[in-house]
DNA sequence: CTCAAGGAAACTATTTAAGTTTTTTTAGTT
DNA sequence: AACTAAAAAAACTTAAATAGTTTCCTTGAG
């Protein structure tokens, strides 16, 4: 059950953010109640660090077992952005602008997580991939990373998918093509 | 005055949304008090229309334009790209998250606009591009344009530029770069 | 039928912020 | 220097929202 809430919440918080999203909401999408959920969590802050948790756990062992599996830096970029992304968007800017006034240690931890993880290993990808020569030289991988993911957050969010009547897969797929054709020489 | 709080509300509701940003806030920024504030605009809404307004009419100004002077798809799309994206992230999610529940009217209006010039006029000139073989066609327009804006709404804000020390210039062209080359032939 | 668990609803307390009013400050004029 | 109007700053009122808690109701198992 603990799972099934912190999955419930993260999905809120990566498309509203923090405070947007009640405890009613959660428990409602839970079909539980509020009594229910906190059994389970003591708090609405509680479920934060809950959610932070387990997706530093998730991606740091992603990131270990590609280094593992995946020589080449443009398959081991696929790979790693593929399944990254689609954790990641709970960092983007309403939740973290949220929890910076509200819990200001979780913040610090996401963003020191959000700056060494994924825009440092990531981008450590993308650098490797200058060295070889597989990816221009002209642009700056933070840039690169981060361009990428504000892509994926802009268009990967059940309402737009569904308005647009794109599948999840056709979207992420055209948007890695763009990213791709863009990055390597 | 009414455009100096304009620019101002504009700049913040862009960044956090229009439920995070209070009246104190976009005072202070102008060095106003909230009572002048009030003499300008009868209520936060009636700025939230202000800013709409105006940036509707400043942006179907600046593709008529376009239109007019720019014949080719690809030198039109950079000139009209690099102008309305500074403008339009105010039409990110959190604003528009934000002024759904708390003002519908206003949100139909901001999507109608957003689907019909951003999305339908700027990815015409994709269309037109893909029609001249200037442009993949293999991609979808809308998720192209959708991607770009996702990336500058990502990356051009304030603290993410100054953190990483990159100039508004640098970080503009470098997305541009990756785009525009992800999407050419 | 009884009972425990959990959902639904109601409640309490706190926080937040829009909008309003009062107090203080500032700048200009005489 | 005194006075005044305008605006900033501060304080206030009111309403809304929501975290967390408690009570009521329902359900399912024994």
């Amino acid at each position: 059950m603990k799972n099934r809430i912190i999955d419930a919440a993260e999905k809120r918080f990566s498309q509203y953010g923090f405070r947007r999203v009640t405890m009613d909401d959660i428990a409602s999408d839970l079909g539980i109640s509020k009594k229910t959920l906190y059994l389970h969590f003591k708090s609405k802050g509680d479920i934060a660090w809950a959610v932070k948790e387990r997706m530093h756990r998730d991606i740091d062992k992603l990131l270990q077992r590609a280094k593992r599996e995946i020589p080449g830096p443009i398959e081991r970029f696929k790979k790693v952005i593929a399944e990254v992304t689609s954790r990641v968007s709970v960092m983007g800017s309403a939740f973290m602008t949220d929890i910076k006034k509200e819990i200001p240690d979780l913040w610090r931890e996401c963003e020191e997580f959000r700056e060494r993880e994924i825009y440092e290993y990531i981008g450590g990808i993308l650098k490797e991939g200058v060295k070889k020569g597989k990816i221009r030289k002209d642009i700056d991988t933070k840039i690169a990373v981060m361009s990428y993911l504000g892509a994926i957050r802009m268009i990967i969010q059940p309402e737009i998918l569904m308005k647009n009547q794109f599948s999840i897969e056709d979207a992420f797929n055209n948007i890695l093509k763009i990213f791709l054709e863009g990055i390597q020489k």
